[in-house]
DNA sequence: GATGAATGAGCATTCATTCAT
DNA sequence: AATGAATGAATGCTCATTCAT
């Protein structure tokens, strides 16, 4: 009935991606999303083991893209530690440009996903976030950064604070740029909110 | 024991905190709860229209606990607008100190919340953020805080980032101390990670 | 709160005619009939045994009043068999005129009663229907009424006759008038359908 | 076993159509009828709604099959209108005779339909009324129906009658036969109960 | 690989009944 | 007698997963 040839499983994956974010994943029913991936239910457990591995698999995905920029932003010797970090940001913010339904998903499940992270072989989440750590660190030794951060809370602090704002721009309809919110994002992660 | 004793209602919300912390809301079944609060299933219904309905209550009760001592800051006109963000934020660090069950719940399910925070009569989390965003844009009038900030992202940046801190913070079975954590908010929303 | 005294017992049961007219036994709950009554759920079960039982009683109350009817109808030795089957039809009638409401529940549950109505000490209706077929046999013995007729049969097809007629009756907003139905009823019970 | 075997539909109607004749509408559980029909409760839904569904099914089922044969006699040019109530008469009692559990279900759980009929797309029973409504028209217009009789009092009444007779009959352990039963009516529509 | 009918464990909610006051 | 908070057994329905074709 229905022959893209070798497309099904990214069908799936998008499919599942638009419908997560739509109702969320406790509210998405696989049958959802083998109507969308135009795939019959049955073809969706063949190349996933179940409903929550898809969303492990959006997941990786993401994660595993963000790794491989960070480790090229890592490699530049001819940035400071301010530059990384900048570039970082601005990384994850394209990303969820490109697929603003990834953000919505992102935004609501990454939370639920973290208690089974511990159970994932290839967590590109986990070793993100490490070089994260190292551009702090970095920064810190180089007497750029003040040392009164915590690296390890940092890291935290600014992805709970861009986490928030993908959230609240895919879910305004009359949109803030997100070209301005990285700005401002930017900005306060560099100054804080106190006039300099 | 047929008679109202004046605790049920709160021994179910106490429950309910505890259950949602440990399984989160979808896995918590409404047995396990009443399992919790010693007390009958049908009980709970005496109390609660639904599953959802205690939820909404755990909530508008952080909400509004939060939004009486919000609009205490608010009244004090001896503060500076740094002294109010900063003890805006010490309230809410210490809400969660009192209760970290609370926080998990907090940070796991508030997003779910606000898809239904439209439907109610009084959203304490609305007015809430409305007086915090006050105290951004008096700051910037006064020329203390940059202009460059938008008040409406700041806000949500700097709520998304005490969120992931809080879910962090409850996750994490050694502490780091929220005195800790809240010491390095305050000093990241001032100052950014840049040295002065 | 409330103390009209000694009416409880009647109170309930006229609350509870309403309202299973209103809304069919299953679906009528006991609070509902508490708050009909203006009564405790309680005060309920202490006139009654359970809510069964309630509809039990307003059958057995009916059956009693056209029992009482039809023995004096049976008493009355100047009437002829045609004029006491139709003063009984109109019996039934006036019945269900004083109160429509009685109307719908016999018609709607007296079938769920029939079950139970082997369980009854004092069964009028089985008791009424017997007299109802004896002035069937007399008729058939004074070669009035056809001998081609069951008696059995007859009385339980002019009762179905009449119970569809009140159920018509009762559900329609623009009423065909009782006495229209009823004139309609016992011209058919004497002469059936075709001209003589 | 997997795949459609084109037989549990109706294997499951009439598991219900069992189901709801020994415990009535409301005390059979749809696990009941899994269990007669010999599937799993899932199955129901595949192909029903829900417990309701079942049941106006049943009740459309029959009346479609009634309509088809009314709408035949009613095709019959060559039938007087006596001639037509007969057969129509006949019909009914046929229907029931061939499943005399689908009798059971008719009597008792036809009044709850009926105040869903109105929601019913393809309402048979209503077009059946129809039909017949007009053969009574026709034996008064030919003058051989009494002209004092109301067409639509005289289909509520007959359809009542014969309706309390089924559920007689079908309650009854020692039996009158239907044919006696269908004999009696036929003599009591036609004549009433004055001997000619 | 692809399909979708079949499955059945799982759960929120209801409501008649009870009984301490 | 009167009350109404407390109870918990009972049930319709859902939906992720399976597997014969």
């Amino acid at each position: 009935m229905r022959h893209k040839e070798g497309n099904k499983e990214k069908d799936i994956i998008e499919a599942a991606i638009k419908c997560f974010a739509k109702k969320g994943y406790h509210h998405s029913k696989i049958i959802d999303i083998a109507k969308i991936a135009n795939v019959a239910v049955g073809s969706i457990y063949v190349y996933y083991n179940n409903k929550e591995d898809i969303l492990i698999k959006i997941f990786n995905n993401l994660w595993e893209r963000l790794y491989f920029k960070i480790t090229n932003i890592e490699k530049n010797s001819r940035l400071t530690p301010v530059e990384k970090i900048d570039t970082m940001i601005e990384d994850i913010f394209d990303a969820f440009i490109e697929n603003p339904n990834l953000a919505i998903v992102f935004v609501n499940e990454q939370q639920y996903l973290l208690k089974l992270s511990s159970t994932l072989s290839n967590n590109f989440h986990k070793k993100y976030l490490d070089v994260g750590e190292i551009f702090i660190k970095e920064g810190i030794q180089q007497n750029i950064f003040s040392s009164e951060i915590n690296s390890n809370i940092f890291r935290i602090f600014i992805l709970g604070a861009i986490r928030n704002l993908l959230r609240y721009w895919a879910d305004t309809p009359v949109k803030i740029s997100l070209a301005k919110i990285k700005e401002n994002v930017t900005y306060l992660i560099r100054n804080g909110i106190l006039k300099k």
